[in-house]
DNA sequence: AGAATAGTGTCTATGAGACATTATTAT
DNA sequence: ATAATAATGTCTCATAGACACTATTCT
């Protein structure tokens, strides 16, 4: 912030005031700025994003993130992030909106801006991750043909993956969601931000209390187990995972009572929980190593 | 990005191409992108970070982090960090300037957006973390009155922070780093984001081989665990850590040599070693745990 | 000589994971 | 009745950390 900033038009000016005055931000090489939100939930047991169908160019017909342009002036990406992630959830308004809207975990997951990853113009966008609990189905938006929620794993996230600085839309019209032949491929480099959303996901479970996010405010340990599960796309062992759980101080909290039936294919009722007061989990859930994610 | 942009002034056009056509980025209220870098290196045993000393208002006089202006439409944030960065630390041109360079260590920390944080307009910062050997004293550049490592305990990190809207200069012309009598205050938000990285730094260093880039290409084990020590303030076990580098799979590999002398006040000469090709270390270094950052 | 340090050995407490077991519930 | 599951118990192995000890080098 402090070299190469673009110099006012007119000499060099003596006080902050006078260089605020000859400031014109317009005489240089614009740059917008937008976010967009990876947000993650559980429908069915297994991982799902919310994406919406672009109803304009580019990429109009394809799947992108939800997201939306920076309003300048009047709000930071972390309240953009949130109005963009309220307006494509359907979650504004009514009051317990608002209360759903309160659970939903958002965090930055970083910055994506190559020069041409928009066809447009230099688009520099702020990427959110969203943790929710299993929402209704969204509306569409004003200006997106379609909002859904899509299974993780059914999505085109690397295999060759959009380099970076290809701005062409390849199939400008493929990717519905209906009747696909493939996985469905994304938007700008909208796959490669779910790929780091998704590799940020399956880290943040292991030292944060995170995974209680998906699930409402009550749960059993075999329903946090079956976030663990999808999240990682591992099984874990149900005894050790439960003794685990309860080791780890503030993780989660008795609420005294049980379920009101047993597990679909039989089995005892589970105790239920709500999420504890740690915001670090000490010792950490370590996922089952993986030897080839070591180098 | 689906929904919200800015509609072209006419009306929809039809194709990709008339909506390109139509589409004038400068009828929006613009948003300035920089990037800022946190830069740490270890000099004489303790964590410095690259200053600069601001030539211009706002902020006249006080230290900040070293940044600029993203190259819109010619290059990404990555880029323009490492452009920031090789220009400020003064490596440039010479070749091994550049391998120097290479040895350098940078990541995205986080991007901070909120509306004034910059007393002259939105400027939405993306930050960059960099981890560096001990390099000599940076050159001033041609818009910083002066540049320079600063130990990281001499700085006023949090205490009460700059308010992230607060945009108003306390002292235009403090934060002097020759006989301050407090701890320096940084310009802008750069405070937090001094605080974040270091944050990010700690953490890094447990599960990644990162705290290697730090040292020469060769460095001894004890070398190693001072710069441990340094980023986490910490006391480490020297028996303990050593047994516990060499314990994890492609941490460190040994040259087969050792040191010219022993160590500073005696003991044996130490043998040297570079970093392996691990990635993740596992097991992680974990730092000793603190109850009070648990919640 | 005395002190500091590199590196190794040993012991203990803790946690991860494999496996077994009991009690409870759905079909 | 049978199968599935919640929850707990037991055992083994790996690791973290405390401590001791030897060998080497500096002042």
């Amino acid at each position: 912030m402090a070299t190469d900033e673009p110099a006012p038009p007119q000499a060099a000016p003596e006080s902050e005031q006078e260089w605020l005055a000859a400031y014109d931000p317009r005489a240089y090489t614009p740059v917008a700025v937008t976010v967009d939100v990876v947000a993650l939930t559980l429908r069915h047991g297994s991982l799902h994003v919310l994406l919406v169908e672009r109803a304009a160019p580019p990429y109009q017909g394809s799947w992108a993130l939800p997201g939306g342009f920076l309003r300048a002036g009047e709000e930071g990406p972390d309240e953009a992030a949130a109005r963009e992630l309220a307006e494509e959830t359907g979650l504004l308004g009514s009051s317990d909106a608002e209360a759903a809207l309160s659970r939903i975990h958002l965090e930055q997951l970083g910055t994506y801006g190559a020069p041409h990853r928009d066809p447009r113009m230099h688009v520099v966008s702020v990427a959110y991750l969203a943790f929710a609990p299993d929402l209704p189905d969204p509306q569409a938006g004003t200006d997106a043909a379609a909002a859904a929620w899509h299974p993780v794993a059914e999505l085109d996230l690397r295999p060759g993956g959009r380099p970076e600085t290809a701005a062409v839309p390849a199939d400008t019209h493929g990717g519905g969601v209906g009747g696909h032949t493939g996985p469905t491929a994304l938007a700008f480099d909208h796959a490669r931000i779910l790929a780091d959303g998704l590799d940020r996901a399956r880290a943040k479970i292991e030292y944060s209390p995170l995974a209680t996010a998906f699930l409402p405010h009550d749960f059993t340990i075999p329903e946090l187990r079956a976030v663990y599960e999808a999240v990682w796309d591992e099984k874990l062992h149900p005894g050790n995972f439960h003794r685990k759980v309860l080791s780890v101080p503030g993780f989660v909290e008795s609420t005294g009572t049980t379920t009101e039936r047993g597990g679909a294919r039989g089995g005892p009722r589970a105790r239920t929980y709500h999420a504890g007061d740690a915001r670090l989990l000490h010792p950490a859930l370590l996922r089952p190593a993986r030897e080839d994610e070591i180098r």
